[in-house]
Order: C-alpha cells, then sequence, then structure tokens
DNA sequence: CAAAACAGACCAACTAGTCGGTCTAATAGG
DNA sequence: CCTATTAGACCGACTAGTTGGTCTGTTTTG
C-alpha cells in the first residue's frame, strides 16, 4: 500500500475506501481556496482588486498544499464517479468566483471590452494551477513572488489600456 | 491490460517494456512541438513575431496529440529514472527556445523592461499545457480560436506598451 | 523457408479491501 | 474505589483481482 503512515486496518477503519481518502485530501485544498476565494469576492469593490484578491490566494494554496495537489492530479483519473461528481462541484464553484470577476470587470469597463471571459478564466486556471508542477519551497522565488507577478501578468493581460495608465492600480503591478 | 490494440505477444515484441511506450507517445509529440518551434524560431525576426509563432504552434499540438498528452501526463509519475531523463532534455530544450525568445523581446525593447523571464515563462507554459484538460474537439472554439486569444493574452502581458500602441503588431492582437 | 508479427497461456509481484483479533481508555456497577 | 463492560483505534494475515512481463508456439510476409 502507499505509504500511509499507519497499517491496513487503521487506514480502513478511518476511510470507506480509498477514493474516500483521495476525496478528503481534495475536499480539504479545494474547501479553502473556496473560502478564500469567496471571501475575497465579498471584501472587494472593484472588479481588479478582486481578481488581484483571488489569484493571490489561489497561488498560495500550492504553498500551503502542495502535497495534497500532487497526489490529487496524480491519483483522480482513477476515481469513481461517485466521487467525481462532488469533487467537479466545488471545482465549478470555484472556476465561477473568477469567472464572474472577469466578466464584472468587463461590464464595468475597468477590464478590456475586447476580452473573451471564457478562454481568458482558463488561461487563468492553467497558469496558475501548473505551478504544481514546478513550484517547490525553498526555491529562487518565494511564492508572494509568484503570485506578484502572475497578478501583474494577468491585469496587464485583462486591463483596459486606460485603466492601467491611469495608474489607479501601479500598486498591483510591477515596476 | 490496457486496451493496446493488439495482444500481449503482439505489444513486447514493438516495446521493451511499457515504459519504452510511454516514452514514445512522448517523443511522438515533443519531438513535433520542438521542430515546429524551432522553424519559428529561424522564420521569424522580430520577438513578438517569434513568440506568437511558438505559442501557435504550441496551442495546436493540443489539438493533434490530445490522446498523446493525455495519457503522458497520465502515467509518466510511474516512469523509471532512464526514461524521464531522456524525457526532461526534449522539454527543457522546448522551455528554452519559449524563454529565450521572451528574454530577446526584453533586451530588444520590444517587450516590457520589467519582465521576469523565468515566471513569465513557466505562466505560459502552464496556461497552454493546461489546455489538455479543457480542451475538446468539436467544441465552442476551435483551436485558432484559443490560440488566437492566447497569443493576445500573452502579448498584452509582456509588450512594452509603446509598442501595443505603436500598431506594429495590431494584427496580432484582439479588436 | 526464414524472419518478423502476433497470439495467448502462464507467472510473480502488487493492489485494494476484508476480517478476526488486540490494546487502550473511558464509563458503569457494585 | 476498584473491577467489568464496552467502544473505538489500530494491527497484520489473508484474499481476489490486476499488472507488467515471459515464453512457447503459430501465422504472415517478403
Amino acid at each position: 500500500m502507499e505509504d500511509v503512515g499507519t497499517s491496513k486496518g487503521g487506514f480502513y477503519h478511518h476511510f470507506k475506501t480509498k477514493d474516500e481518502l483521495l476525496y478528503v485530501i481534495h475536499d480539504t485544498f479545494i474547501s479553502y481556496a473556496l473560502e478564500k476565494a469567496a471571501k475575497a469576492n465579498d471584501m472587494h469593490e472593484s472588479p481588479t482588486k478582486k481578481l488581484q484578491a483571488i489569484i493571490h490566494d489561489f497561488v498560495k494554496v500550492f504553498d500551503i498544499y502542495k502535497p495534497h495537489i500532487s497526489v490529487f492530479y496524480q491519483e483522480n483519473i482513477y476515481l469513481n464517479e461517485k466521487y467525481e461528481v462532488l469533487i467537479k462541484k466545488k471545482r465549478d464553484q470555484f472556476k465561477n468566483i473568477i469567472m464572474k470577476a472577469l466578466y464584472e470587470g468587463k461590464e464595468q469597463g475597468e477590464f478590456r471590452s475586447d476580452l473573451q471571459v471564457d478562454i481568458t478564466g482558463m488561461a487563468i486556471l492553467g497558469m496558475v494551477n501548473w505551478t504544481y508542477k514546478w513550484y517547490h519551497q525553498g526555491g529562487f522565488r518565494t511564492i508572494d513572488d509568484i503570485s506578484n507577478i502572475f497578478v501583474d501578468l494577468i491585469l496587464h493581460a485583462v486591463l483596459e489600456s486606460e485603466t492601467i495608465t491611469s495608474g489607479k492600480y501601479k500598486e498591483l503591478l510591477m515596476k
């Protein structure tokens, strides 16, 4: 059995199946991420600040829960349907928070009017989710470095050029 | 055995081990991607055009080789070291082409002078690589839609604002 | 007909999961 | 207050099924 810090018997006393463990592992970090994103949503008025806060917290999740996230992405393909739907639900909620923020920013004119919300959202999810493949604690870049750079890149990509030049959000952008 | 379209004997006649199959699968699409990226590198002078061409071809790989890519990412964690180094080598080559293009763009002044090449490169790799998780042929967005939007987002993120407003690359940007 | 391509019986190692049991610690009864 | 009862945590031998891989033999092809 995988290096679970207990015996077979002990393990199956706590979990019905291996899938249940995997579900719990996923739920641990997705619940955290979801809660943070929801808070960021409520705390900020402007879509720009909202998006910044969401990204920031999202990136941080990979610092806190990297082991959880790694085993989840390794094993989730073999997961049975029952748990798959439960997991998909929370992941969709998270995705929707991002999509909504992008949509609001576009509506309110802070973001570019030609922004393709769906693909942009997937691009953001991709660039952040992929960090689990390369980020490791104690490397050259701290997690805050990374999140600042990601925010800068994303905001440059989505902000209306006037919003950038206005200097309104200059503390969120580099340079 | 997995749903290989042949018998055990047939399979092991063509491959020494299962790992070798996985290596060949990976090599198929990474070699294609590498070749395309190298060509894009040679064909274009400006870093902007270069980056655009690289991204475009890179995204296309996911349309052509999605099955290959999916099984590779599912199984590669269990791969033994021998093949792992071979695979890493080609992946690093590909990564370096992207990093070099970013670096050149920065040096030549087309890209922002405050660009963090390493993290930006990883962000690009992430947003494109992640497409294998959600893209499927026949969906609402064609692969060319996606690659155009990705290029637009990335260029807005990396280009010096004067390079954008100059209109020099307006055919690569949306709107 | 020789070599390559293939089939499938077979094997050893491993997997998820079960089951009977022990150990510990809390609670109840006398 | 001490002993009996009991519940939950935990163990590890065992089982049924799967996996990667081998081997012997048969078919196909040049």
